[in-house]
DNA sequence: GCAAAAGTGTTAATTTTACACCCATGA
DNA sequence: TCATGGGTGTAAAATTAACACTTTTGC
């Protein structure tokens, strides 16, 4: 990572990733616990390069962070409050990890990395959908951990990430039908059934087979494959892959 | 205002609002014709200051330009392309109005407003809808002039605020609806005919009456009061205001 | 043949659209 | 009393929801 300065990036603007992953019927949230004494969770945010487009730098940013590409990737808010969460955080985080944090701050390296931090943020909200099994997620130097939280137990988080957080999930679930993001968690050729679960699960809530079957296939963008045997003693589902 | 600088205002962020205007069965939108040799139009921008919100930041820009307060103000998307178009349209505007533009430049006054102003910019969209009536337009010394165009008859703009206006004339369309924010443009107590002529106005297509009359009453944020004698010879409609 | 689950179809309920009808108003 | 336009009601059309029926598969 290039160091961090106005030169490098846009100062006082961050992307705030909200990376939603699926897998056996659980939605789940990608949340990093921070290498810091204490227990501080936080989404993966990142700074956008000086010549860098905005979407590019989200798709980085998820790239670095989760090891997956070409993955939906949505712009949902921006945040910009004027309180001082961030520098407030900051500097009881350097409080209670460095016996001597005035001298912590003020050696030059430090002072310098301390001041471009502290200031007031924006940040721009993305979220994206993936798949958690084709996802790697990869340590930093600020992470302790990187896990996997089901949307209903997302520890509390640092600065405000909460609010980040509820209102990405209120935007997947307003932009999953007409933008078919679904799609992207799932392989090449997947059946009805799959599709189906993956929208009860982000909905948490159950649709009639039938229904949703016609819903899906009146979009217009699957195509019927060949029948999948899968050994169960019923009748095989049909396989479909996007247009 | 204050000096353009990193210490009064969040640097390579703008904020860009599109004013759109209604008077008389007609959208307009309120553009600005700079104070530059060449015909450049631009919506009107302006920065964040440091110690302020972001909506409230674009509710001071609308104030300040529109001379307008309490208007349903949206933010609704994030524009940021890493391209030179900024400094490519500030360069040859210097290159056309100064004809020592060298030297122009190299003033430290002015080499710093160039250097603050000239860099990428990322740029906030929020858009208003207001009653042209109740609106005077204020110049800055940025503006030659500022008039309000039709929307099928808005000039070329320069960088990119073509697109900025576009997005943000679909994103009005797609809100209205379920925000109510057609009810800003009427004085207290209107009439459902006076409703329906804006969204007509807007969507650039007719509606039923009475259907429309059951849509909006269905959405149950209207009180229904007196009757109004307008003195045509006709049945005398009823006034509305908002619950 | 039977249970399980997938696919299709049918009916009912709801929402949307079109339009007819009645009513108040001023000339 | 008539033309105008506002308010209400109703029938048709389209969409959505509920659920029944049929088919395929492995045991």
């Amino acid at each position: 990572m290039d160091v961090l300065s106005d030169k490098n990036y846009i100062p006082q603007v961050a992307i705030d990733c909200v990376i939603f992953g699926y897998e056996n019927h659980q939605l789940k949230v990608l949340l990093s616990k921070l290498a810091f004494k204490g227990n501080f969770y936080a989404l993966h945010s990142g700074f956008i390069k000086q010549e860098e487009d905005l979407d590019e730098a989200a798709k980085r940013i998820l790239e670095d962070r989760a090891g997956i590409q070409n993955i939906y990737l949505q712009q949902f808010k921006v945040f910009g409050k004027a309180d001082q969460k961030r520098k407030q955080f900051l500097d009881s985080l350097i409080k209670s990890n460095y016996s001597e944090n005035q001298k912590f701050i003020s050696k030059t390296k430090n002072a310098k990395a301390y001041a471009w931090f502290t200031k007031r943020f924006i940040s721009i909200g993305y979220y994206a959908l993936v798949d958690m099994k084709r996802v790697s997620p990869k340590l930093t130097q600020f992470d302790v951990s990187i896990d996997w939280y089901p949307i209903h137990e997302v520890p509390e988080m640092i600065m405000h990430y909460d609010e980040v957080f509820q209102e990405a999930l209120d935007a997947l679930r307003a932009d999953i039908d007409h933008k078919f993001n679904a799609f992207n968690l799932l392989p090449e050729k997947f059946t009805m059934k799959e599709v189906q679960q993956i929208y009860e699960t982000i909905f948490e809530k159950e649709f009639t087979r039938s229904n949703f079957q016609k819903k899906i296939l009146d979009m217009d963008v699957l195509e019927r494959l060949e029948k999948k045997l899968t050994g169960a003693k019923n009748k095989a589902p049909y396989l479909y892959k996007l247009k």
